[in-house]
DNA sequence: TCAATCCATAACCGCTGAGTTATGGATATC
DNA sequence: GATATCCATAACTCAGCGGTTATGGATTGA
């Protein structure tokens, strides 16, 4: 089992996939008919590439008669922004430790 | 030619290549050889991995006798926190009214 | 100078994954 | 009930990518 981050990293990595989810985004709900009308691939492309992101947790699929409506979960998004902080946060207290020696060095 | 996010997002989707950049945003700059002794795999294949990382601007590398240091470069990651930020700016906005009749007038 | 070390590149290989077409179940429409 | 529509799954193909070994250029040390 993968971790958060890998598994988002993984299914956002796809320049399709992360189109489908910007639009989600931009538009909210929409079927899968609609997002099949845009994104220039197959209807099971399409229906996969869905899959991928609800198992990621990134949308959320609502069944209504033989249509099925799918949203966005920017929530899902928070390990993401935790990661990036994380890294940054490193490179930080790196540059912290580093003023910290150079402060010691001139006393 | 991709997009900023495109890339940064494929370049970070694999594990070993997103460990490699952990241990230099974690522990600073580091020779080739110190980051294949960590990674369990060969050396062609780490130095593989930095050249990608290096075309994303995630590392740089700094060239002294017959070894070569690599470092994070955090300032890369700034698309990746731009693009989240995005979404979850759209997300929001999605309840302004404009917005709303302009995606039903899209439909 | 000769040997050893460090790293990058080349050439190759197996697997994953994104696309396709085919199909079927469920729902809506006639 | 018969037909059409919407979507998901199955089966398959093919390119790309991550790994390997082989090799060589550059630098260091004996």
């Amino acid at each position: 089992m993968s971790n958060a981050p890998d598994q988002l990293f993984k299914t956002l990595a796809d320049p399709t996939r992360r189109a489908i989810f910007e639009r989600l985004c931009r538009n909210g709900e929409q079927t899968v008919g609609a997002l099949t009308a845009h994104a220039g691939i197959s209807q099971p492309a399409v229906s996969k590439h869905l899959a991928i992101l609800k198992q990621a947790g990134l949308v959320h699929d609502r069944h209504e008669g033989r249509q099925t409506h799918y949203s966005a979960q920017v929530e899902a998004l928070a390990p993401l922004i935790d990661w990036t902080s994380q890294m940054a946060g490193f490179w930080e207290s790196r540059f912290d430790d580093l003023e910290d020696l150079l402060r010691r060095m001139d006393q």
